[in-house]
DNA sequence: ACTGAACATCGATCATTGTCAATATTCAAG
DNA sequence: CTTGAATATTGACAATGATCGATGTTCAGT
């Protein structure tokens, strides 16, 4: 997984005009679709939804893993799926890592998709 | 493929509440990473720009594979991915297929992601 | 009918990905 | 410094998916 060459959400969604206004470029689809593939998953989508729906905003791995059915290292994998596309941010405090979404982007995907 | 069980995005969007206002069910993770898996792809989402920016809002097949660099299976393939998640519609002239977007698909989408 | 053009489907191949078990790492407490 | 808890990483495996060549289908023109 080379995520040297991975762009943040923000990065990808700061220059371009919306999806269906004109043809896209490789790079610029490459890019988009690699942020999609990023949240295209239940698993991850929802890990955005809990974390988004915790008091404070953040949420820690071990509230993770019993609401989705899955194992931690599957859970430690998506939320770092997500860290690098830049959907959520990840701030350990002692033995705890507390995740959070990273605030405007996924509307800035949103942004990308809308038409008007 | 099982197109059979396939929720169109309209159906998907039609309900719920957005991504970041309270957990996702396990379903609704399911039908609304299948929507987001139909457009997490370079060559869909290229197809997707290229239908929207063309004249009257549609194209066939052989305005789409030249510009894409991919085989003519392979786009068939992938307008049939776009076409039974409820992305874009089918309507056939003569020896033509013409594909248009669903108007609306995206921006249904792109809702449930806004958080405002 | 026959031919050629446009598109769809099939079968196969190769890369990607979601998941887990096992192990490594980091840190607080004693 | 040793133990245990929380999380990350690694390696492996099965499933999915993107692509292609070959073939099937449908239709316009001759």
């Amino acid at each position: 997984m080379s995520t040297a060459t991975l762009l943040p959400v923000m990065d990808v969604t700061a220059c371009c005009a919306p999806l269906t206004r004109e043809p896209l470029t490789q790079p610029q689809a490459d890019d988009l679709a690699r942020s999609l593939k990023a949240i295209a998953d239940p698993a991850r989508l929802r890990l955005i939804s809990i974390i988004a729906a915790s008091d404070g905003q953040e949420a820690c791995v071990c509230d993770l893993t019993e609401p989705l059915n899955i194992g931690q290292p599957t859970v430690s994998h998506h939320l770092k799926v997500l860290t690098d596309a830049g959907f959520v941010s990840r701030s350990k405090r002692a033995t705890w890592a507390y995740y959070r979404l990273v605030p405007g982007s996924l509307d800035a995907v949103a942004r990308l998709l809308t038409s008007a």
